[in-house]
DNA sequence: GTTAAACTTACAAGCGTTCGTTTTTATGCA
DNA sequence: TGCATAAAAACGAACGCTTGTAAGTTTAAC
């Protein structure tokens, strides 16, 4: 057998590097093997190499492509953004509105850093540091001003990444809460950790589901699930 | 050959938890191979089998001790403190006092979940759950004591885990700042959080080193390391 | 002299990757 | 428009290597 009838190799490329990026956020980079990601794709494991030259190249062009549409999209949402509490307010909104959305893509980029090798983890972590300086300037700004209030730019940008990222792990689409809910709850979190009296709407007037839709969504959820390892891992 | 004189079982096994510990949190259960374990233990590999079941045995029985001892030391530091705000301080300093110190045990026992079988899996969540309840117990009691003020229980402590959880990724010990200085800074971010007034000591007062000190040692530690791959991930 | 703890060897399976082949699609020319 | 030809995209088989684990052997310790 050979070509088959209405391969095109665009599509076939697109739905490697969606089931690519499935399988890692699922069992990690190490864990998946080109064969298993063929198999998703439908393909035998020798025609992946039509697509992609090696399986290190598709995770760092996977890892790449998300960081760099993560910044591009950043500074599209402060864009307009003066006054640093607003600009705050901005990026804790696009930071877990996206990362809510694009959980896959999150979990690869940041718990497969290590699978990277040297020059591609260099590459990455200059992309991370460049995304990572957006907010450090809102919070140097924002102290500057005498708008914000609080002990060490460094320090509490890592502690503000690491809480908003932390939404990945356990959010799940037919949860309890919206998306918007989660998003008020986190800023108010952040604002209140800076010194600033949030004027966010409170989540119970907005965002929350009614309880009766929420519980039978979460029951849909979880039988549907394959009741093993649906999430790899949440910080404890 | 065969035994070596001085050979220990009791102190093998300790080596090979150690050094399991240490390869797992460098580059994970999968990309540790038993092979590569031997070595740094500095025995052969079939040798391993005599102190170790399998190699899921050995992540299941680190990641177990970890968080037992955890929750275990967890009680002992919140106990003797009633106030919602005391016990929330104390929960702050324990949970990053000792991620600060175990951060091998943190990275493997919070990155490696998904390489566990399902029944090691439900373990080790059961027990996550365990530590968990600590946290939204103090927060709940908080809330009704009218000493805190936030907007769901879960939800913000999922935030406060993440972001205390967080310092494992990018905490050196010869950095800028001493411990004691991130155990503030964190607390002061949390206690704002849930809406009290915090009454710690300032960082700038107590905890960070001279400019000088701490410049010759973060070279130190730079020089020290092996330039690639000394950590894997930091959320972004 | 029994047991514990190391050794060596080997297995079967799986890994990422390469290669030659086959078939479909796209392109250039009559 | 019709046809030869090139390129694209799949196949299946195989490569050399590594993996976790098992088994039998050898030597030190109790």
């Amino acid at each position: 057998m050979a070509r088959k009838t209405g391969a095109s190799g665009a599509a076939t490329l697109k739905a490697i590097r969606q089931a690519g990026l499935k399988l890692m956020a699922q069992h990690g980079y190490e864990a998946m093997s080109l064969r298993h990601l063929a198999a998703e794709v439908g393909i035998q494991a020798g025609s992946l190499y039509n697509h992609i030259a090696t399986k290190q190249e598709l995770l760092v062009g996977l890892i790449r492509a998300h960081m760099e549409e993560l910044i591009r999209a950043l500074d599209a949402a402060l864009d307009g953004h003066d006054d640093p509490a607003d600009r705050l307010r901005a990026f804790v909104a696009f930071h877990v509105g996206t990362h809510l959305l694009k959980r896959q893509e999150v979990y690869v980029s940041t718990f497969e850093l290590r699978a990277l090798e040297r020059t591609n983890y260099a590459k990455v972590v200059r992309l991370r540091r460049r995304y990572e300086q957006r907010l450090t300037r809102i919070l140097d700004d924002g102290k500057a001003r005498r708008r914000f209030v609080f002990d060490d730019t460094r320090v509490t940008a890592y502690a503000i990444l690491a809480m908003l990222t932390g939404v990945c792990t356990w959010y799940r689409p037919k949860g309890r809460l919206s998306r918007q809910a989660i998003i008020d709850i986190h800023t108010r979190l952040v604002m209140k950790g800076v010194g600033v009296k949030s004027r966010v709407r409170t989540a119970a007037k907005i965002g929350v589901k009614s309880a009766a839709k929420a519980k039978s969504a979460a029951a849909k959820g979880r039988a549907k699930r394959p009741a093993h390892k649906p999430r790899p891992a949440r910080a404890a």
